[in-house]
DNA sequence: CGGATGTTTGATGCCGGTCAACGAACGTGG
DNA sequence: CCACGTTCGTTGACCGGCATCAAACATCCG
C-alpha cells in the first residue's frame, strides 16, 4: 500500500496508467499498488505462475523472456523505468518469465484492483491499449531485426533502441550504460555471448563505439545512419 | 455493404468480433462492412498508408510482414479465416504490409463505424483485446522459434503451428496445403528459400513428412515430440 | 512450343557457433 | 592485506550450418 503523495515524486509518474489521473483520482489506482524492491537476478515472476499482479517499474531494469525446452531462453524485451511487468497472460497465468537485469523498484498493482480503475477511467483504458499496441509493434521490430539482421547489425540496432529508451526517460545516452549481461544481450539477440562480444570489437574498430568500460560505451557515430554491420546475414 | 444475412454463412462468424453479437445485433456492425475480393499476391495495404479499415478475412491467407531498408522483408505472421488484418496503427497509419498469399475474402469495416460498436458493446471489445494478447503471444513465440532454433526446427515449428490452425477452423490438416511459396516462408522464418527447400528435404529423410507434392505434404509424425532438428543452431 | 515463374539440388564460402584459454573484477576467508 | 575461488568478458582456433551462386527441372500459360 501507498500513500499517493509518495507518487508526486515518482519517475514513473508520467507514464501510462498513472498520466491520466490527476491528485484528485489517483489514491484510486494507489489504494491496490505497493512498492517492491528486488534485486539483481530475482524473478518477479515465472510462466505459468499465477497471475497475480502487475509490476509496474519504477527503477532499474526487468527482463522478460521465454524458456526453451532445451534450456535455452530468448528475452523478448527488456523493460524500463514506466514499463509495467506481467499485464499479459493466458488464462490466470504468465506467459513470460520476468527477472530483474539490475536493482529494481516497482510499483505493484493487484490485478482486480486495476480492473476497477480501468473500468472507470477510459483514460485508464487507452493507456492499457496503448501499452499493447507499442509492445506488439516492438516485437515486430525485433523479430525482423533477429530473422533479417547479422549479428553485428543487432547489436547495432539493439545500442540505437537502448539510446532512444533512454532519451525518453531523461537518461544520460552519452555515455551509454549496458546493465545487462552479455549473455542476456546474446539471449535478447539470437546469439551467442562471445558472437556479442565480438560484434562489440567490431563496432569498435569500425569507430562507430568507444568502450568506456565492458557496462558503459560511447555511440561515436549514428548507428542508425551508418548501416553499420547491414551487409552481414 | 452487407446484408447480414450474408453472415449466417460467414464462415467467419464464429470469430472474435462477429461471435458476440447475435442476430438482433449483428447490423450495427454489418452495416460498417463490405465484402472484397483480393487475388493472389495483390497488396491489402502497405506500411504508411492511410489506415483506412480493418479487413477481416473469411477465406484464404494472408500474410503481414515489414520491409527492411535493404529490400528483405520479414513476414511476422499469416492470417486466415477469422483473423484480422490492419487494426495495428501508428497514429493513423498501417505499421505492416498486408499481402494476398491465396485468393482471399475478406470481410472489410470502415474504422470510425467499427469503433462506435466496439464502445457500444462490452463483448466485442473484449474480443478485439484478446485478439490483441493473441497476437503478442503468437509474435513472442515466433521471435524465440527465428533466435534460438535452427533451419529444421523452425519449419517444424511452423508446420505444427500450421496443422493447428486448419484444426482450428474445421480445414483437412492431412494432408497439409501449403499455399505460401518457398519465399514467404523463407522470409518469414528467416531463412533463404533454398535454406527452406533443403530443410523439407531433411524433414522428409527422417521420415516427419511425406510430399504430396510440393504444396502440400503430410506430417507422418508428430513434429512437437520428435524434437526434429532441435540440435541444430 | 517457348518463356516465365517457382522448386530442387549441387558446389563453395563465410558467418557465427563451439570449445578452450586467459584476464579482469569482485568477494571471501585466512 | 594478500591468496584464492568465482563470475564475467575477451580472444583465439576450428568447424558446421546456412547463405550464396549456379544450374537443372517442373509447372503453368500465352
Amino acid at each position: 500500500m501507498v500513500g499517493a503523495w509518495r507518487c508526486m515524486a515518482c519517475p514513473a509518474k508520467a507514464w501510462n496508467i498513472c498520466r491520466p489521473l490527476d491528485e484528485d483520482r489517483l489514491p484510486e489506482l494507489v489504494k491496490h499498488a505497493a512498492v517492491h524492491h528486488w534485486s539483481r537476478r530475482q524473478m518477479l515472476f515465472r510462466i505459468g505462475d499465477p497471475a497475480a499482479g502487475l509490476h509496474k517499474i519504477t527503477a532499474g531494469m526487468v527482463s522478460l523472456s521465454k524458456p526453451m525446452p532445451d534450456g535455452r531462453r530468448q528475452i523478448v524485451d527488456f523493460l524500463m523505468a514506466g514499463d509495467i511487468a506481467g499485464f499479459m497472460q493466458s488464462g490466470d497465468r504468465y506467459v513470460f518469465d520476468c527477472q530483474a537485469v539490475t536493482e529494481t523498484t516497482t510499483c505493484s498493482f493487484d490485478r482486480n484492483g486495476l480492473s476497477a480503475v480501468v473500468a472507470r477511467h477510459q483514460g485508464v483504458a487507452a493507456a492499457m491499449e496503448k501499452m499493447m499496441e507499442d509492445r506488439v509493434m516492438r516485437f515486430a521490430d525485433h523479430m525482423a531485426a533477429i530473422g533479417q539482421m547479422g549479428a553485428t547489425a543487432r547489436l547495432a540496432y539493439f545500442l540505437e533502441w537502448l539510446s532512444k529508451e533512454y532519451g525518453k526517460r531523461g537518461l544520460p545516452a552519452e555515455p551509454l550504460a549496458l546493465p545487462m549481461s552479455r549473455t542476456d544481450l546474446a539471449d535478447f539477440l539470437g546469439l551467442r555471448f562471445e558472437t556479442v562480444s565480438r560484434s562489440f570489437k567490431e563496432l569498435k574498430d569500425k569507430h562507430v563505439l568507444e568502450a568506456v568500460s565492458s557496462e558503459t560505451v560511447v555511440v561515436t557515430r549514428s548507428i542508425g545512419t551508418s548501416r553499420s554491420g547491414a551487409h552481414l546475414n
